[in-house]
DNA sequence: TATGAACCTTCCCACGATGGCAAAGTCAAG
DNA sequence: CTTGACTTTGCCATCGTGGGAAGGTTCATA
């Protein structure tokens, strides 16, 4: 029902190349909220703005955004991007630094990885003793109200 | 420093077993702090009143509250430990019903955990390719930066 | 030209669960 | 009575994201 593909519509003030902020959260994947986010906490400087008051982004805008959102995707978080923003615009950075922020974040990927997997573990050993029936027997529900924790199965907890 | 062992201090008014939240904190593992919420938000019944306004938790309350620590610990939500702590209070549950919650947060569990590790992997696949030393060039940099995703491994992303 | 759709602005509130701090009241022991 | 360890409530912070209100702007179309 819409005659105007949105691909056509508002190509901002074309003053040059900038677009508005629903262009650069499409073209980033960022959304309008979050850029707007991103400002105000710092992670990314001020946008531009017409004369009208709407922000402008251009292509290095643009640019940053996608670097802010692959960041995110591999879980980075704001306060690490804001280092990896530094690192990226820093032409003297060692990749050293890069690497060994990466590296810590892997280790708390690691961590808690495993801490959820021990959860699921030990879920999964209850699910496993429950016969999940009409009855209200349950060993879940013992597990979770016992005493003290029983190692039935040997295993510390 | 302290002449007086933490234990010996504070029983409460003795009214009837009943202890102060700093001892119910201690014997449950739940903070003072996270008792108050989880009661503000209805997760635990309002615990009985001194006179004088001190809460009070008799052994039933302990019992919960340590019920409640369990459940956290094996990551469920608040939501889901107050269907647990419903489930648990009900004579006539069938254990289904708890075996289903449960498998429903392992399940959550397991996305997460899919999640983490697609980006531990992408991580360190970047890691390994960057060098590591003085010099600016950095693969890590480079991937978050890229125009569009360059499926240098063959895998889709 | 006027209207309406679709955008933009700022500001406030919400979630999850937890922690911290401050001001004030209470209790028990010295 | 004073002191210290507790308690109370209340507000703010985290982290990242979403929702919505109230109002302004842009632009195409009737």
């Amino acid at each position: 029902m819409k005659p105007v593909p949105s691909s056509t519509v508002n190509t901002g003030t074309i003053h040059m190349g900038t677009v508005n902020i629903g262009d650069a959260a499409k073209a980033s994947g960022v959304s309008a909220k979050m850029i707007r986010h991103y400002e105000s906490i710092g992670l990314i400087p001020s946008a531009g703005r017409t004369e009208s008051g709407y922000r402008t982004y251009a292509e290095t805008d643009l640019h940053r955004l996608r670097f802010v959102k692959r960041a995110r995707a591999l879980g980075f978080s704001i306060k690490q991007i804001e280092a990896l923003l530094a690192l990226w615009g820093d032409r003297r950075r060692s990749s050293a630094k890069v690497k060994a922020l990466t590296q810590k974040h892997i280790d708390e990927l690691e961590g808690k990885i495993a801490e959820m997997q021990a959860m699921k573990q030990a879920l999964q050993q209850l699910a496993q003793q429950c016969h999940g029936d009409d009855r209200p027997d349950c060993p879940i529900l013992d597990d979770l109200a016992a005493e003290q924790n029983k190692s039935k199965t040997g295993h510390r907890c």
